[in-house]
DNA sequence: CTACTTTCGCAACGCTGTTGCCAAAGTGCA
DNA sequence: TGCACTTTGGCAACAGCGTTGCGAAAGTAG
């Protein structure tokens, strides 16, 4: 509910033309095109990417083959105008990198962990791994992303109750990291930082991104955005339950998904985990009506395949139920590998620059 | 994405304002107060204000008492200064109200109906019962609003396979009707007008609307919008697995929400219904960490104490299991009773002006 | 070389919300 | 009663946004 004026509308429109550029990466992309893909006059195309290129944030780059008149000049993202630095906080270990604007890493850590160690002992590590990150950034980072376990307080950079670690619950992770670094910090779920990550990256529209690994979260993207729902702990899809009564989960209820899941997996079942998965993604699909899930996380790296396989085979089940009209929801592995999520982190920052109010 | 320009911006700024003066009621609102809650100044709220007056959609309304100063002169929607009809079509019954801008209903009507009588018999009964409220809404109706029961094309009009009459599968229901009717036609699913409707009518954030009649479906309001997905076929909330391989459904798949809820309403278990529905909305709050839970729709307003007592367990326990930093989402039967349909299906066509999205 | 197309910037413009200022209409106190 | 003060709200000038009108630049086509 907030007004709009001049200034807001300058930057919505500024930030429009800049996520074009971002998207059309080395290509480039010309001012017309600019001013058909945003509905603005190519004047006013003019007038903002000549702001854009005073800034250093946009430059000329050549031109494109003439098609009957004046060639177009191709304008472009300059990359290394802007960084942030992404980090993955995991049970048992750390990743980090450095992107560019346009989410090129250009430098990547990795360190072992232990959450178990105590607060003080893991926060030393992020600081000692994401310093050395933060400093070659200099004066053109933005801040620093961290994607964790949930459930947490997106909002507040609070932790909550992490599975396995309930000391952690009520941690202030945002304003101690960003004290120790002096630089803007953001915290998010692990599996919405993928989710974002894979929403810049390309992934339009509507979608989930279901991670498994040592637990099982969801991040969902409704509309290009990254939905968190009202405490920001959107996206619990591990304690859905899809079978009343069910075998007992660590989270006090009966059926869960994830208990279920993990269960199959323990015991080598992978068909029967990813049927269960598969049920799950169904009704998240029937649910909000999404086009895509992505699978991630350790266990689907594991055993890409038969997850795939098998999520899809019910998701097919159910559009061939709804009859002509139900489409198939594709299954496809989320790209970005281990590195998914502290990529995400790091879009945590850069979003908000391109218009996506995920920041 | 889409760019912005000064005409979009003066919508917007005006479309917010009278947002605020609908949502004042008969009380009005200062323009000092519209400025502070739009963020706008005050300057620019007596400019927009001065022109929805000469539009005749504002008027002034006394004033108030004064805090030590000049006295603020208050502000208030004219509420006859647009109409639009709202139609609930069931499987059995149709409903037709013809409300003001402020949601008042000035005149409702009701019939039965058949659907397995066809198309051009129901499309008859529909446009005599909404012909006459059309035409009382003269010069100032903005159009017709339809809420059906689901699946079908909130985008195009286009109903899909109603449970029970395969036959209206691809149905043009929104041209059809605008073509007898001669003005715009909207159409949306029956959970979503309802929802809709509550939206407008003051419950803010996020929540869930179920419907437990005939069927079983969900309005699903984010963030004050109702959320449809990518083809709009959002709220399937009747076909949710929750029972791994559970007993059949007509739908063809087994174990959902729907059979099991209905079968045990059937034997006239009661609190069984009421839990199982309680899962289901527990799965649907943990996903979508939304603020509230509505419980509507026929079976629900016959017995209402049991299912909102039984839903409520199922989801304290749920933030129960989540520690101290979870939050009970409270469960309410729908206000509006059994015109809550039809009064939504109105708002398809008056929330537009208000900046809601919905349209 | 001429005609035409396409790109794109300069200058004037219209319209938005904003700012500076002042009148109106109350309260509170001497 | 009179003066000081607060609050409301409009008038006028203003800055800044995208738009429009127009012309220069830089190609292709014949």
């Amino acid at each position: 509910m907030a007004g709009a004026n001049l200034p807001a509308m300058r930057s919505h429109n500024t930030a429009l033309v800049l996520d074009l550029l971002r998207t059309a990466g080395e290509g480039g992309i010309s001012r017309l095109e600019l001013a058909e893909r945003t509905g603005l006059t190519p004047q006013a195309v003019s007038k903002i990417t000549a702001r854009l290129r005073e800034e250093g944030l946009a430059a000329e780059a050549g031109r494109r083959a003439s098609t009957g008149g004046k060639p177009a000049t191709v304008l472009r993202l300059v990359p290394d105008a802007g960084h942030a630095v992404g980090i993955q906080l995991d049970r048992d270990e750390l990743r980090a990198v450095l992107v560019e604007l346009d989410g090129t890493v250009v430098a990547a850590r990795h360190a072992e962990v232990d959450l178990g160690a105590g607060a003080e002992a893991v926060l030393g590590a992020v600081v000692e791994l994401a310093g050395e990150l933060v400093e070659r950034g200099g004066d053109t980072l933005l801040g620093v992303g961290v994607g964790a376990p949930g459930p947490l307080d997106h909002t507040h950079g609070v932790l909550h109750r992490v599975t396995g670690f309930p000391e952690y619950d009520g941690f202030p992770l945002r304003d101690a990291l960003a004290e120790r670094l002096g630089v803007p910090v953001v915290v998010d779920k692990d599996s919405n930082a993928a989710a974002l990550g894979l929403a810049v990256g390309g992934e339009g529209g509507s979608f989930a991104c279901l991670l498994l690994g040592t637990g099982l979260g969801a991040g969902l993207v409704i509309g290009d955005t990254v939905h968190r729902g009202a405490r920001t702990g959107a996206g619990e899809f591990g304690h859905q339950v899809v079978q009343l009564d069910g075998p007992p989960c660590h989270c006090g209820d009966r059926g869960c998904i994830e208990a279920l899941c993990l269960a199959a997996v323990a015991r080598g079942d992978v068909a029967e985990a990813a049927r269960v998965l598969g049920v799950g993604a169904s009704n998240l699909a029937g649910l909000l009506d999404i086009d895509l899930v992505l699978l991630g996380g350790r266990t689907i790296a594991a055993a890409p395949e038969p997850f795939v396989r098998g999520v899809a085979a019910v998701l097919d089940e159910r559009a061939r139920r709804e009859g002509g009209l139900g489409t198939t929801i594709p299954v496809r592995v989320a790209p970005g590998g281990d590195r998914g999520v502290a990529e995400g982190a790091a879009q945590l920052l850069l979003a908000p620059l391109f218009g996506r109010a995920d920041g």
